[in-house]
DNA sequence: CGCCGAGTTGAACTGAATCAAGAAACGTGG
DNA sequence: CCACGTTTCTTGATTCAGTTCAACTCGGCG
């Protein structure tokens, strides 16, 4: 918890009472591993907070298994398109170790957002962040090269890759198992 | 103009004292084709809103050139990485025709924001609304294959095949030009 | 006319996917 | 604590989508 109001002290002021408020928002939850956290074809709802754990956005494409995202302790996690269009999502999330979860609902952190000027900036501040890191993503997949996506991958992820199937990361670097398995191996 | 109010109001409730001060923290400027509006190395201090012609952002991978973005009539474009962390840019921005844009500039646009509790929301639902688009545009490159991209791309954008070099076209969609030259003649 | 940039087409090449076995690691029940 | 089946990872052979390199076409314009 500490971290999740770090995150959030870093983006801007954050008063005593808007901490407080804050955190009357939010709930914390606790799932198994392999828990389904989203269907594909429902709204997702909720954003997650990693405290602990991991958690995985993917979905079938073709019929196969491909990782959108991955979502370590201290990152935010959830299936923005449906969060925010609010139209079914074509994603599923799980949890891929037992977690622990601080769950933000829509309807409440819009609420959270509205209920004070300072909350409302540090609203803005938290998107235009998102908006930093999947700009970020999307250079790095559109110009870099498998080796060069993996080795960029070990880097900003030190730890993930004992920590998932390798099937997973690969296509999460757009990639197949076996030619990640063949780079990390140095061909 | 008028496309660019609209754009505001879709969002959230501009009141006509918003518009106002909105208005008034913009600038509109011309320029003629090939005008170069940012270089690699700067920081980012504008984001634009087409009026009339078209922008392109663009890197330097390897020496070759590289387009990121593509920003025809009524949408914004920025090299938002620069944009908001404010520290210097690996893109370069220019007008591919005679352009028409309101110009927004960092400061003063986190001025606007602050100025109101109303232009706040607006601000937040408007970065809410850029990493849609984001989500999107990674989506697409991550899972589909090059004929898939071009297909989406003469889907969401048409017209501007006809508005934009081929070799451009190209490497926004992470192909070479002559690939793109096949699959349009259906190989 | 003849040049020049933009687009097309062809042939050879290559990075990565696919298909197919194995090997290693893992977990569960006896 | 071992045995067995399952899942995960590696390795090899082949195929394929897309790149590279190079030549050629076309249309505009001095």
């Amino acid at each position: 918890m500490e971290n999740l109001l770090r995150t959030f002290r870093d983006i801007g002021n954050l008063s005593p009472e808007n901490e407080k408020l804050l955190l009357s928002t939010i709930e914390r939850v606790e799932y198994p591993s392999k828990t389904i956290l989203l269907e594909e074809g429902n709204v997702c709802n909720n954003l997650y907070f990693v405290e602990k754990g991991l958690i995985r956005i993917y979905l079938y494409k073709d019929g196969k298994d491909v990782t959108c995202w991955i979502g370590p302790e201290n990152e935010f996690v959830g299936a923005i398109g449906s969060f925010f269009t609010r139209e079914p999502s074509n994603k599923w999330i799980e949890t891929l170790e037992p977690c622990v979860l601080w769950k933000f609902e829509y309807a409440k952190l819009e609420e959270l957002f509205s209920s004070s000027r300072e909350l409302e900036k540090i609203g803005r501040l938290f998107s235009n962040q998102g908006i930093l890191l999947l700009d970020k993503r999307l250079d790095n997949i559109h110009f870099n090269t498998a080796a060069e996506r993996y080795e960029i991958f070990i880097n900003t992820h030190p730890g993930i890759l004992q920590r998932v199937p390798l099937s997973m990361i690969a296509s999460y670097l757009g990639m197949t198992q076996e030619t990640l398995s063949r780079i990390r191996s140095g061909r």
